[in-house]
DNA sequence: ATGCCTGCTAATAGCAGA
């Protein structure tokens, strides 16, 4: 069983190169996110006409979570229990569609985008680290409740968690950027503290491997890119990978995301 | 070559991404 993660950046955007992929790759389930589009605009027939169900929330522009599966899609969530909500200035605080989860041939997949952050005081920062402590509590109480669960939690986590992770650590630190500050790492750290591990690192090791280079200043040429897409496996599922990959390819020519699939091949599973 | 950002709308400018 193959299961993929790969923030779209719009799928209505790129909707022949997500098909063309989806048949290409032979995957099982397909995490999507950053889908920037409501229900109503969702390229369902893209899924169904090639064997995949699929489960979508999208609330508005931005953010839009999906889970694409041919191997069953159960006991559909829109947002985990407790999702912290937004609201800036005054204005009232608003749920964001940045989760979905669903079962999948045995396999609870959470498509997951994590709130950016967008600079270190920026108020979207406490939200960030909010929304992943939240998650986490859930996450911890789901393998408590069943030590042996299947659990991916998968998705952009918008964090770097090692040095190696962004091309130029010493830049970020300069220039004051997120995605590497201590507090997110300590936030994705919980996660591993919990059981949960980046089930794709054994087989994509670093320097310079990376799910994400931005459009701007010639990242992708420049090799300049960042790890921030994770597949995160619960310790029964853990036991259970036998490969992981990133798909550079999607990253080159016209109408790229500036994210790529991240590819977790798992061994038969009871 | 992998190529100087891209996609969205309350669009033709501004916001968001990381």
């Amino acid at each position: 069983m193959k299961i993929a993660t790969w923030n779209v950046n719009s799928l209505r955007a790129r909707a022949d190169r997500v098909e063309g992929w989806l048949l290409r790759s032979d995957v099982d389930v397909l995490a999507l996110q950053e889908t920037k589009c409501r229900d109503e605009s969702f390229p369902w027939e893209l899924f169904e006409r090639n064997g995949y169900e699929v489960a979508h929330f999208g609330l508005s522009q931005w953010n839009g979570v999906a889970i694409a599966s041919r191997v069953g899609l159960d006991d559909v969530e829109r947002t985990f229990p407790d999702q912290p909500s937004f609201g800036k200035g005054g204005v009232a605080a608003e749920q964001e569609a940045r989760a979905i989860g669903a079962t999948c041939g045995g396999v609870r997949v959470w498509s997951l985008y994590v709130p950016n952050g967008r600079a270190l005081d920026d108020e979207h920062m406490p939200y960030k680290l909010e929304w992943l402590a939240t998650l986490n509590k859930h996450a911890s109480e789901w393998l408590a409740q069943d030590p042996a669960a299947q659990i991916a939690l998968v998705g952009d986590w918008n964090i770097a968690p090692r040095d190696e992770d962004v091309w130029d650590i010493e830049l970020f630190r300069t220039e004051g950027w997120t995605h590497v500050s201590e507090p997110e790492r300590e936030a994705f750290r919980a996660f591993e503290e919990t059981g949960f591990t980046d089930a794709a690192r054994a087989y994509t090791a670093g320097p310079g491997v990376y799910t994400y280079w931005d459009y701007k200043q010639l990242r992708f040429p420049k090799k300049e890119g960042m790890r921030i897409d994770f597949v995160l496996a619960s310790p029964a599922l853990e036991a259970r990978v036998v490969g992981a990959h990133f798909d550079r390819e999607e990253r080159k020519g016209k109408g790229a995301s500036d994210h790529v699939p991240v590819v977790v091949e798992l061994a038969d599973g009871q």
